[in-house]
DNA sequence: GAGTGGTCTAGACCACGTC
DNA sequence: ACGTGGTCTAGACCACTCT
């Protein structure tokens, strides 16, 4: 039994949203201002300026100063997507977490991860492979180059108790996160690594932090086969 | 050159920011309530709020009524991936847009089909299957089923002129939505559509939406060898 | 019960971008 | 230049949820 609210910023962004869906207002329309909104609506402008911020950053609505309110014409669907740490991501499917070192190498940083990282190619670092596991089966490849600049700690770090992973996002907070999806196929080493074969389509994460403008880590996460992301508004 | 702009929500939340980066607030740690926080820094406790709605909407902090405001012990990344219309995402990458309808029929839903938009299997449904090209070369398939009870006008328009997801997105707004990423390998149709070879390792979106409780459209779309989603925060 | 964050209001001023 | 959204303040009250 949800109360309404009837004035509450939320309830002022279903009304808009709704006059959106029955077409009150098409896309490329503009809406009146936010002044005049509040008062059709019968409440302060600083609500008004609440929900539309709301379907602002949803995708539904763009705002200009000066330019006014309009329903976008061209609607992009907005979803965001969290991604934990893996041992949490394994523990909340209900299974037990395992973590096995597979390689680990103080190494100059081959030209692709140096661009990766926007790094120059002569800093130290550190190249980490590791297997994740879930129920005691493969669940996760990771292979992963970390700045030493950045980074140093790690080195005296053992990493075959905690995961490069859980330990960079416990100590090296990061303000800068890229990140891209893609499909690839297995080779010989994924393939033993993962207990698939080879050629098999695979799903590849590649996430690089940097904190200010100094690159922490780069890494790609690489699924068994099944693996997938979900997300939902 | 910006000005700091000493007093901003934006510059409060970068100061709280900074102190969590530099260990004065640990990851578990409490933080003073908004009132203190307001005192300290200087401000309205109207702008600790803001500041915080935003630390705690980018995952670094999570609060509670009467809990308080805690640096979350496990941080999530949350990245929030942008997904515009196919012919806009083609035409941004400056290439020019082409499409071609390769099948369209309408058919009951398969059971997979009819789960993945929770709807009963007896439902007239249209499955319709599409190429988008860029530069004339295969870019992305489209294989989507569409809810005819809920979309019935689509049944009357030329899908030869207009692409479906085009069509969808302009007129047929959603309110929920779920996606799902996977890797795929290509099977003999989608290797000759995409033109590549069978069993190549493809990228797949799956997407369904509603409109409150009624499915609209689910369609899995495959991009062609290369295709990748970026995001960044 | 009481402490904490969430929201609403009214009013003021500012910043940006279009006209 | 000026219209519009963006932000800040001060104060009040409400809604959760932990104890």
């Amino acid at each position: 039994m949800t109360t309404p609210q009837r004035h509450s910023w939320k309830d002022i962004r279903d009304r808009i949203h709704a006059r959106i869906l029955d077409r009150t207002y098409r896309p490329g329309d503009k809406l009146p201002h936010d002044e005049d909104m509040a008062q059709t609506l019968g409440c302060s402008r600083s609500t008004v300026q609440r929900a539309m911020q709301d379907l602002s950053e949803s995708g539904l609505v763009e705002r200009r100063r000066k330019g006014g309110t309009h329903v976008r014409p061209e609607p992009v669907a907005r979803v965001t997507i969290e991604i934990p740490i893996i041992r949490k991501e394994v523990e909340d499917l209900g299974q037990r977490h395992g973590y096995q070192l597979l390689s680990r190498a103080a190494l100059p940083p081959p030209a692709e991860i140096a661009t990766r990282m926007e790094l120059s190619a002569h800093v130290p670092c550190l190249h980490v492979r590791a297997l994740h596991l879930a129920q005691d089966r493969p669940y996760l490849y990771e292979d992963r180059w970390i700045n030493l600049q950045t980074a140093a700690e790690i080195d005296s770090v053992d990493l075959c108790t905690i995961s490069a992973n859980e330990w960079l996002v416990l100590n090296m907070p990061y303000t800068r996160c890229e990140l891209r999806f893609f499909a690839l196929a297995a080779d010989a080493d994924l393939a033993k690594a993962l207990h698939t074969s080879p050629n098999t389509a695979l799903f590849a994460i590649e996430r690089t932090t940097w904190i200010d403008t100094q690159p922490i880590t780069t890494v790609r996460t690489i699924g068994a086969p099944g693996y997938q992301l979900s997300a939902s508004t």
